[in-house]
DNA sequence: CGACCGATTGACT
DNA sequence: GTCAATCGGTCGG
C-alpha cells in the first residue's frame, strides 16, 4: 500500500487552449472525455507519465493534472521506483524532496503508467480518501507551469509552504 | 507520409 | 540560465 497526500494541482477544461481535451475526442484523450472519478494517464517527451483525475461529467473533457504529492507510506518503496533521483534538490537557497514533486516524478514513484489509464478511482486498486479541509489562506494560486498557450490562467493549485510542491 | 512538438526531467555551462 | 533525450499524437501535403 503506497500513500500520498496531493498537494499540487492544475485544471483542465474542454475550452482551454492548453488542454488535451480542446481540440476533441480523440483516442489518446478519450478517458478525460469520460465520466468524473476516472483516472486519465497520458505519455509525453517520448519517456514520461502524467496523471489526471477527469472530473466533468461524461463527454465535458474536464481533469485535474496532479503535479506533486506528498509520500504518506511506502516512501521506502516509492524511493526505489524512482530511477534517477538525488533524495533533495535545490530551489533557491533552499533544498526540497526530489521524489514525488512533478507530476511524472509522481507517476514514476506511483507506478502509475500505460495501463492505469482509465482506473476508475472508486475502485479497490487505485483511489482517493479525504483529508482534513483546508481553509482558503493556506491554498495558493497561480498560472500553470510548462505551456505556450492558455499561460495567463490561474488553475494552479497548492498548498502554501509544502516542501513537496513542485516550486 | 513526413515534420513538428509536447500539461517533463535531469545534466550541464 | 541552456539543452538533449525520445516517441506517439496530430496535422498538413
Amino acid at each position: 500500500m503506497l500513500i500520498a497526500r496531493i498537494v499540487e494541482t492544475e485544471a483542465y477544461s474542454q475550452n482551454d487552449p492548453a488542454s488535451h481535451s480542446f481540440r476533441g475526442l480523440t483516442k489518446r484523450n478519450e478517458v478525460m472525455f469520460s465520466k468524473g472519478g476516472h483516472l486519465y494517464v497520458y505519455f509525453t517527451y517520448g519517456m514520461h507519465f502524467c496523471a489526471n483525475v477527469v472530473t466533468g461529467r461524461a463527454g465535458k473533457g474536464e481533469a485535474v493534472l496532479l503535479r506533486a504529492v506528498q509520500p504518506i507510506e511506502g516512501i521506502d518503496r516509492m524511493s526505489r521506483y524512482r530511477k534517477h533521483h538525488s533524495h533533495r534538490t535545490e530551489r533557491g537557497d533552499a533544498l526540497q524532496p526530489n521524489l514525488t514533486n512533478g507530476p511524472a516524478k509522481l507517476c514514476e514513484a506511483l507506478m502509475i503508467g500505460r495501463k492505469e489509464n482509465g482506473i476508475d478511482l472508486l475502485g479497490d486498486e487505485i483511489y482517493l480518501i479525504n483529508s482534513p479541509r483546508l481553509c482558503p489562506p493556506a491554498i495558493a494560486t497561480s498560472t500553470r507551469i510548462g505551456m505556450r498557450v492558455g499561460k495567463q490562467t490561474k488553475w494552479r493549485f497548492f498548498i502554501k509552504g509544502n516542501e513537496w510542491v513542485s516550486r
